[in-house]
RNA sequence: GCUCCCAUCGUCUAGAGGCCUAGGACAACACCCUUUCACGGUGUAGACGGGGAUUCGAAUUCCCCUGGGAGUACCA
């Protein structure tokens, strides 16, 4: 009996210890990135699939770079995407403040902690000694690491160097966490998604965790932070993986459990750099703006290293989250090319609802006036032109000339299609007979089909009777169906524009 | 320089010793459909970076080389 009360508990407190809990931590010193969105989204499915909980935490302890814009923009990415997070700076939670800069009165407290064990010690050196220190080992051809002239001061001479004004940073001594905690130098830790990783720590040197002007710096706020806000999983860029040995360190000289962690690999530009700017857009608002729908953003960024068990590439975030086990991703680099993601994002607007639609092609046709056609006028319009559409902004120069009385005509149209004997002998039986259709297009289908197989017979290609009317109706060769446009235009339009372009 | 990570078609990837004469998707190309462009359909081409080792057998394991990426801050 006491036996079965006790397992019951010990499980019910496995399960509350194991309780997963991952984070984005973004630092807004810029707009939400595409790579910092899929690490986001990775954070996100495996919370999903682990039925644990997403949370958002800004790192802002870098005053001079942060913006309010910023933080702005990376909630409203971050949702245009789909990735709700459950507990973050805006919907609290029980482990706040999720904004770092909230929380730089409870650092100092660990860092003392640090201190009074000895896994910490104040370092007085200037930015000037150590740039010595550097330029000299450069000069040697040796690995940089710090010398920890600084872990032995006396109090007498801390005191010495307080007084002429010098404000200690602190220093965690990696070599002395090692020890405690490890057999040898050699650190390892088994990576979610790379495996065992190892690390000599005599490598890594004793780094600051208080600046000297008392705030935290990143790599020990970091695990303060997830330390109390107990999360379990660490899921990020492989850029990280040198950090999370000293971070390892940190939660083992305070006594905290180690979160297991996953090291994802980086999103690279077609010729394999870091994605920047000079790569076209790198912020996910950016690709909004291009014209780029966020499911389809983040659908092509999830195929980045991670791929579907069913060969279904099309998902939704949810889908993917059913089918999603970290250990499948890919650790390797992936270049981030747009020729799937265009693909993808054509393949979006031609599933999303018209109605959807409608509304977010709008942005795009600010220079036409729309009130010039009804609801059923537009809708026809998109749902005609929506086939080729690649951006959401490739709106603007497909329909012009389903506005305005006139129609602009191209010059090569006019020279090569309207100019000829024949275009001008079809524009003449053209008006002759449409004067009196109706103007639906189940009628003009019909009437049409009759059109140029007339011309058929006289031996002018059906294609080259139709080029004439769509040249003097839309200006151009090309374009959506000729029975819609004419439709959506209706008969004044119509003859009018035909009219003016016979001689 | 030092340290770490990675390595299959142009790109994203499947592949966890024999199912692989390496599969899929995007892009490319060809053909078909068609009133244009497009969509769609069908098909073609295209890869295990190199060298050793283990094994009856290696894309899959090990080692070396090469290549790429990252880190090396009182930035995050």
């Amino acid at each position: 009996m006491h036996n079965l009360i006790n397992t019951s508990q010990i499980r019910k407190k496995d399960m509350t210890m194991s309780e997963v809990r991952v984070r984005i931590a973004p630092s807004p010193s810029g707009n939400l990135h595409v790579g910092t969105a899929r690490t986001a989204l990775f954070n996100y499915l495996f919370a999903k699939k682990n039925n644990g909980k997403f949370i958002l935490r800004i790192e802002d302890t870098d005053a001079e770079r942060t913006s309010q814009a910023y933080i702005d923009n990376i909630f409203d990415s971050l949702k245009a995407l789909g990735l709700n997070w459950d507990e973050g700076p805006d919907v609290g939670g029980d482990y706040g403040p999720y904004t770092q800069s909230e929380r730089f009165d409870i650092y100092p407290k660990y860092a003392q902690i640090l201190l009074e064990k000895g896994f910490a010690y104040e370092c007085f050196c200037t930015p000037e000694e150590l740039e010595a220190e550097k330029e000299l080992a450069t000069k040697n051809k040796q690995a940089y690491v710090y010398s920890k002239k600084c872990e032995n001061l006396t109090e007498e001479e801390k005191e010495k160097l307080r007084k002429e004004g010098r404000k200690p940073a602190l220093r965690f001594n990696i070599a002395k966490a090692q020890k405690a905690f490890h057999e040898n130098s050699i650190l390892k830790f088994d990576d979610l998604v790379k495996g065992e990783l190892h690390m000599d720590t005599d490598l890594l040197g004793d780094f600051v965790i208080m600046k000297s002007n008392g705030t935290p710096t990143y790599n020990f706020a970091v695990v303060i932070d997830d330390m109390l806000m107990k999360i379990s999983h660490v899921i990020r860029g492989e850029d990280h993986i040198s950090n999370t040995f000293k971070q390892i360190l940190i939660f083992e000289a305070l006594g905290a459990e180690v979160p297991r962690f996953g090291h994802l690999g980086m999103i690279l530009a077609p010729d394999r750099s870091k994605l920047s700017k000079r790569h076209g857009a790198t912020a996910v608002s950016e690709f909004v703006e291009k014209g780029y729908l966020t499911d389809a953003l983040i659908n092509f960024v999830a195929l980045l290293g991670w791929s579907p068990s069913d060969g279904q590439e099309i998902k939704t975030v949810d889908e993917i989250a059913q089918d999603f086990r970290i250990g499948e991703i890919s650790s390797s680099n992936s270049i981030f090319e747009y020729d799937k993601l265009n693909w993808m994002n054509s393949h979006y607007i031609k599933m999303l609802p018209i109605e959807e639609l409608k509304e977010k092609l709008k942005p795009y046709l600010t220079q036409y006036d729309l009130s010039e056609l009804t609801d059923a006028q537009y809708t026809r319009m998109v749902e005609v032109t929506r086939e080729p559409l690649t951006l959401l902004s490739d709106i603007t120069d497909a329909v012009p000339y389903f506005f305005g009385e006139g129609v602009e005509i191209e010059p090569e149209v006019q020279s090569d299609v309207l100019d000829t004997e024949t275009s001008q002998e079809v524009l003449k039986e053209f008006v002759a007979q449409a004067k009196d259709w109706e103007f639906d297009e189940e009628n003009l289908h019909e009437k049409l089909e009759v059109f140029r197989g007339k011309f058929k017979e006289k031996g002018i290609k059906p294609k080259v009777t139709m080029w004439a009317i769509r040249a003097a109706v839309t200006g151009r060769t090309r374009g959506a169906d000729m029975t819609a446009i004419l439709a959506i235009l209706g008969k004044d339009k119509v003859i009018a524009r035909v009219n003016s372009a016979i001689k």
